[in-house]
DNA sequence: GAAAACTGCTAACGTCGTTCGCAGTTTACA
DNA sequence: TGTAAACTGCGAACGACGTTAGCAGTTTTC
């Protein structure tokens, strides 16, 4: 019990607000940065499952055990390297001009955001606290509605559904070319074949992703009354 | 190499179009459909990761060894899991009527279907073919949407999207009350400490699902000069 | 009737996250 | 100044996971 790591006995509360070492004992060799920068640079590379508590420990030249000396546990590094990441969408564009404008750049800079660290997806739809960059990436989009007049719940729901319309299309792009219909008997699926064999001009639709963020955050925070007739 | 399991050699192809079983040997004691049974029995009671090769097995009274006679991998189970259960949404409505309120009726029937199986959000967003029972369904949305008028690739965006923002709203729901901003010093956010600040009407959105959805379609659906003005 | 193709089953392998215990180091406080 | 407390790194181990190998028995095929 007098061998707790980092978190001082309270063990239960985020990551975020645990301090990251005591005042005694020897200077430590590494740092959570250190790791959780490893950790990522693992992910980018070969993908979330080889960021492994082992391979993260050996790029540091270390080994695993030891990294417990750091964080408690690996949910805790993944939270840290969310937050870590979701901080690249730094700075964020001004408040100023069409909110609606404003809004679909922030869903454009996470959209990339998804593209640069593609684990991203697969760790962001954990049940965790989340961490101090993304209150602030929440913050500033509510600063960037402050002129909508809609409640304050129908914002938090709308900036929500927005990063998840974007987590959506990101999935959709990281999924790759390969179509998932394949290997299908398609008689049984009259309709699909019949959608198959029209001449579908590839009409590569310009901007899906714009169009929907639009529709989707006009359908959300625009008065029922004051749209369409 | 004589003791190849269930797939009679070529081991690469999708789970749906592999035989359950050769014409020599004993009546297997289990079948492909009990074992999926049993596991998603297990994910319903227990989550999806209370559903291991050995926990299957074991209520099956076998062990986990024995699941390989039938399937090549657990990944295998989990697609075989998903198809049944997309299979619990037929039957479908039939298309007449409005297209855009069918689609939100079968819209509806998924949500319904998430929050019966939570662990089908867990398991939805792998990269995977998808089964005989996700194509009846896409076929049928197809079917609905033939009296719409735009493109067959915009038809399935449309789909996908629909059915990825159902997802959406199923994770908000299962992710509970438990509010993720809890334990951050709000000083450091003062448009999200204005915004708790203000006086917050209940406001329970009486149909944000049925709103965002519908809001969703038109948009990806109906061209864009036949909106608005 | 023999070979081939299956059956169930036990034991093991390798990897994972995590814990434990030990020896050494630095700080806090008498 | 000295001693106890709180830390440090590290190596070995634990338990659980998915999966594989090998064996003995059973049914079909020819």
């Amino acid at each position: 019990m007098s061998d707790a790591p980092t978190d001082s006995g309270a063990g239960r509360q985020p990551i975020w607000t645990r301090p990251e070492r005591g005042t005694r004992g020897p200077t430590p060799a590494h740092s959570r940065d250190a790791i959780v920068q490893a950790a990522i640079a693992l992910a980018d590379a070969e993908g979330l499952p080889a960021a492994t508590m082992r391979a993260v420990a050996t790029s540091l030249g270390t080994a695993a055990g030891s990294l417990y000396r750091y964080l408690s546990s690996r949910d805790d590094l993944l939270d840290l390297m969310t937050d870590r990441a979701i901080g690249e969408l730094q700075p964020y564009p001004r408040p100023d001009g069409d909110w609606l404008d404003t809004m679909l750049l922030m869903a454009r800079r996470q959209l990339a955001l998804y593209r640069r660290h593609p684990w991203l997806l697969e760790v962001l739809h954990r049940p965790s606290g989340i961490g101090p960059q993304s209150m602030a990436w929440f913050d500033h989009c509510l600063w960037i509605l402050e002129p909508v007049p809609s409640s304050t719940s129908a914002k938090f729901e709308a900036i929500a559904m927005m990063t998840g319309v974007v987590s959506l299309f990101a999935r959709n792009e990281a999924t790759g070319t390969a179509n998932p219909f394949a290997g299908h008997d398609l008689t049984a699926y009259p309709h699909f074949a019949a959608a198959l064999s029209r001449t579908t001009p590839p009409a590569p639709d310009q901007d899906l992703f714009e169009r929907t963020v639009r529709s989707l955050l006009t359908g959300l925070l625009t008065p029922t009354w004051s749209r369409r007739a």
